[in-house]
DNA sequence: CGACTACTTGAAAAGAGTCAATTCACGTGG
DNA sequence: CCACGTGAATTGACTCTTTTCAAGTAGTCG
């Protein structure tokens, strides 16, 4: 379970400002790769700030179908609800730190929490425009971009996946095989380049722009 | 483009309770059917409760391509955002009347407006899991239960679309003929009937449960 | 009645899923 | 150090679903 080389972004996350949230920075919690944060039903209230490694939200259908709503990467803040119960279940894909802030420990919600509550709410809108109007092509590309984009890792030509491609998969609504045909494609097309399965070099960003159009 | 016959839901919807929302209850502006409420890069702002009426809210590809992220109908409330500008279009399905919150007319967002927004992200994930884990037909079934739950009619059996094929279809991420076509086989399965395009009696609502399944 | 738009239907083509078999990377133990 | 076992990822062959393109039908408004 424990991870050796957790995935830890090149650079800091914009709302990890430090300033604003001084709240969130309290005493980090370690959790293992693959160790739930919390379920769906569980009580809500606590937000989380990731501190390093990646979290997964995500829903669940009782026959196993999972639908990962987003990766959370160093900065994030997760763990926003409607009502006083979870709706989405949340574990770590890798070893994960992550700082807390319990419920009410502010009276008011401060115009920055709503605004990354908010922020949660424009990513989905992206991720349902992804999963709407795209074919496996175009989801991939989009999925690279947008890790790319979040680790600032797109001026190196790189991307670093640090989740599986099960993850993946449930990430853009497509099976194992056909993201793993995707990008096998985009190598022969010379595209990207995969330095290993979980590491991967991108030749042209237009191309993978265009398959997104 | 008036629209002599606007939807009207059969019943009051919860989050319209008037008690916790006294800001919202000023004028009524009406909007034509097919009218803009709000663009893409517009300033954000002004937050916006469904008096009666449909509308939706989408987003826009360069080709003309559309995800319709949401349908929202008497009593809800929409317009939240991240920043100070406009990620998606809302424009009205029907005939609608909206009442206007103006932003910073409440210095301090009011914890029952989070919760309002905090909605729409579990509505966001719902939404997610429809499309990424639910074919043409669970796709489908998924929506005539979200429209029948959200008009209260699901007691009686009746779900009202008041919105064309081609929207249903940009909701689901489907082609209108997808949609078409799943409705017939649905109505050749005995599931359900179709009074006209507009108007569905729905008879067995399990079978369309096990759909989404 | 005629024109327009929305919706439905059909046939062929493309895309993604399923099932099965390898291959690969990595850690363990001989 | 190398053989082996394990889980992850890739590849192939085939099937099934959905899209695409092209008619055709049904309402609606002048």
């Amino acid at each position: 379970m424990f991870d050796a080389s957790p995935f830890i972004p090149a650079q800091p996350v914009a709302t990890c400002d430090g300033e604003r949230l001084t709240a969130l920075c309290g005493p980090v919690a370690t959790f293992n790769a693959g160790s739930e944060i919390y379920a769906e039903g569980d009580q809500a209230g606590a937000l989380y700030q990731v501190a390093f490694g990646v979290v997964r939200v995500y829903r669940l259908l009782a026959d196993g179908r999972r639908q990962i709503c987003a990766f959370h990467m160093a900065g994030d803040v997760f763990g926003f609800e409607a009502g006083n119960e979870r709706h989405v279940f949340a574990d770590a894909v890798t070893l994960a730190g992550l700082r807390t802030l319990k419920a009410g420990s502010q009276a008011d919600l401060s115009r920055e929490l709503y605004r990354l509550a908010m922020q949660s709410l424009t990513h989905a809108h992206d991720h349902l425009l992804t999963l709407g109007r795209n074919d496996a092509a175009g989801r991939v590309a989009a999925f690279l971009i947008e890790m790319a984009d979040r680790q600032g890792t797109r001026d190196d030509n790189r991307v670093a996946l640090p989740m599986s491609r099960t993850d993946i998969a449930d990430y853009l609504g497509l099976t194992i095989e056909t993201v793993s045909r995707v990008l096998t494609r985009m190598k022969e097309a010379r595209v990207l380049r995969l330095a290993s399965s979980r590491d991967v070099q991108v030749l042209r960003w237009e191309a993978l722009e265009d398959m997104t159009a």
